[in-house]
DNA sequence: AGGTTATTATAAATCGATTTTATATTTGGA
DNA sequence: TCCAAATATAAAATCGATTTATAATAACCT
């Protein structure tokens, strides 16, 4: 049975003092230290499996390694490729990575950040529309780095990591148009997001820079889900069936919804109806039909987010980073035909 | 600009001692404890937006209400599922998550697990084919409580929560033979998984119970990933195209990428081939058609495996805890018409 | 009033590391 | 040979909490 060990049994089994087995672990020595030392002492903390205490390590000062990373919902697609990613580059960086899901709660987004406060992460990556201004700045000025991605919270004084949605919307829209459609439909995600402000502001300005017409009837909300954007596009064929040829979502999800209910009306896609979806996740590759999108760059952004943690300081605060999305062509478009 | 505050800071503020602060916030006062002055201190607390410093705390032995989860690849549907859960379960439980993806990399998982022990986690919750028994051993012993989930380490002395693939796989069988298939095909998974070998000896079971024979040449490796599926469809289709009626999957991924695969060849799910799958992730049902699958209840395993962490005992260390797996009827499978 | 018991609060030890300062040991040079 | 400089190790303070032992105060009872 063997027992938690401590620096100092490891110094007592090794004859010497913790301070010398201190600086054999975070090689301190600076020249001082016997070789003859230095070597006892790594072969008794191997062979005992010695594994330093983080806690009491920090303690005194030092950093956790740890990064806390807020998302609004643990179960969806794209946020689970935002986790899954921030995790390997966080391990990359060398630090552990506390996953919190405030599931579309604001109290419950609170309380991680209290967790998070409580272990004293090195810094707090967040997507996140709930937190207020308030609660950012208060992290900020108990020394508590955080860094915003893809939403940002007016009045926050954090740095912030974003997509560029707009310009990605705005290619989307035109690669439709290229293919000759002048109506095209859009469905809108959860309204209070930046993201989706930013996708129908993009659709809008393609249409303008093409002199096509912004019609109401073929704009619905949605909030990224595909049960959403099932039910946007069967108003659209309800209600103006004839009335465009493509549609634009503002996350996959929907783009699969619509997909599926056009397929179940017995029309297709994309010969009938072409459809682009946003987000590029995992299944879009895999869908039948593939389906054209535009890609956001979790690794990009989640790396730059992190070196903005790494890189701390006062002055850093109000920096600004925007990364590129791209369009994926895939078979989910069709050239106008007519 | 708020400092970073310690009990000492709020005690002095207070005009009261640290020990006072500390029973406040700990709620220890035994009736010891005037309300008057218990007032003045929560309010204080309050004000100043203090919270506790969780690794101090933990450094007096107290627990550090952190998990740790090692998976092994975190950008894979599935595991990303798995870890959506965990996180909510965990939080419902009082517990941080710190996620861990060994990106199948042994020495990856290593380091993991020494980062984990330097965190002095409350416990390791792990689905893993490459921990070996020593590591996890060393862990117990240690006074680390660590949980199986899913995949069983020959000689680890630790619980282990496991979901009955073989009576799953059973049930999806028997499903297809009901259904009239008679020549049913079957894809493995990675095969160094108990999970791929246990959906094996289902399928296996099930034909026998029903006298039906095992043919070699209807049976392919794969790895669980839509490439591996569709490649051993291809070859299903090419070698013997007229020998069977069904594909058994042995994940939901390689599913979807059998389905695509005969799709391609002009071919029908289900009425020229039902197919069917295991796991049950998000998109089965989003697919087209939608995946008749197998649910794998991530929930209840989590739960369990949580529990046994909260209630970790050294008589505890040889549970077992099986959970039961779901057929899931959709559309991806069809009554044998002929 | 005085002594005993109930309350309430504090001082000090502790957890497991790091780090500064102090001390012991070599080594080198005259 | 002896002192100073260089090298190697140890002792003690510290980080921010909890907790035990102890002190101070209030309340109660003849």
């Amino acid at each position: 049975m063997i027992m938690k060990l401590t620096i100092k049994d490891i110094a007592k089994i090794a004859g010497v003092s913790p301070a010398t087995v201190s600086r054999v672990i975070n090689k301190k020595n600076k020249g001082y230290m016997k070789k003859e030392t230095e070597q006892k002492v790594l072969r008794i903390i191997k062979e005992f499996g010695y594994v330093p205490d983080a806690r009491a390590k920090a303690l005194r000062g030092l950093k956790t390694h740890l990064i806390g990373v807020i998302v609004p919902e643990a179960l969806s697609c794209a946020y689970q490729e935002f986790i899954g990613t921030i995790v390997n580059v966080c391990y990359e960086r060398g630090y552990g990575t506390l996953i919190c899901s405030s599931e579309n709660n604001a109290k419950r987004e609170l309380a991680y950040v209290r967790i998070l406060e409580s272990q004293r992460v090195d810094g707090i990556i967040t997507i996140s529309e709930r937190l207020k201004a308030q609660a950012v700045n208060d992290l900020i000025n108990k020394g508590i780095p955080i860094v915003l991605v893809d939403e940002d919270i007016p009045g926050a004084e954090a740095p912030i990591v974003l997509t560029d949605y707009y310009e990605g919307a705005l290619q989307a829209t035109q690669y439709l148009i290229d293919l000759g459609h002048k109506r095209i439909a859009f469905i809108k995600g959860r309204p209070t997001t930046l993201s989706s402000q930013e996708r129908f502001r993009g659709y809008i300005e393609a249409l303008r820079r093409n002199s096509l017409d912004v019609e109401d009837r073929l704009i619905k909300a949605g909030d990224f889900t595909y049960k959403s954007g099932y039910e946007a596009t069967e108003t659209f064929l309800k209600e103006s069936p004839d009335d465009f040829t493509a549609i634009f979502c503002s996350s996959d999800l929907m783009a699969f919804g619509a997909i599926r209910c056009i397929q179940e009306r017995g029309k297709n896609v994309p010969t009938d109806y072409s459809v682009i979806g946003f987000d590029d996740i995992y299944f879009s590759a895999i869908n039948n039909p593939s389906l054209t999108t535009v890609d956001v760059p979790f690794r990009k952004l989640t790396e730059i987010a992190i070196d903005m943690i790494k890189n701390w300081t006062e002055k850093g605060k109000e920096k600004r980073s925007i990364c590129e999305a791209k369009l994926v062509v895939r078979r989910s478009c069709a050239k106008m035909v007519k």
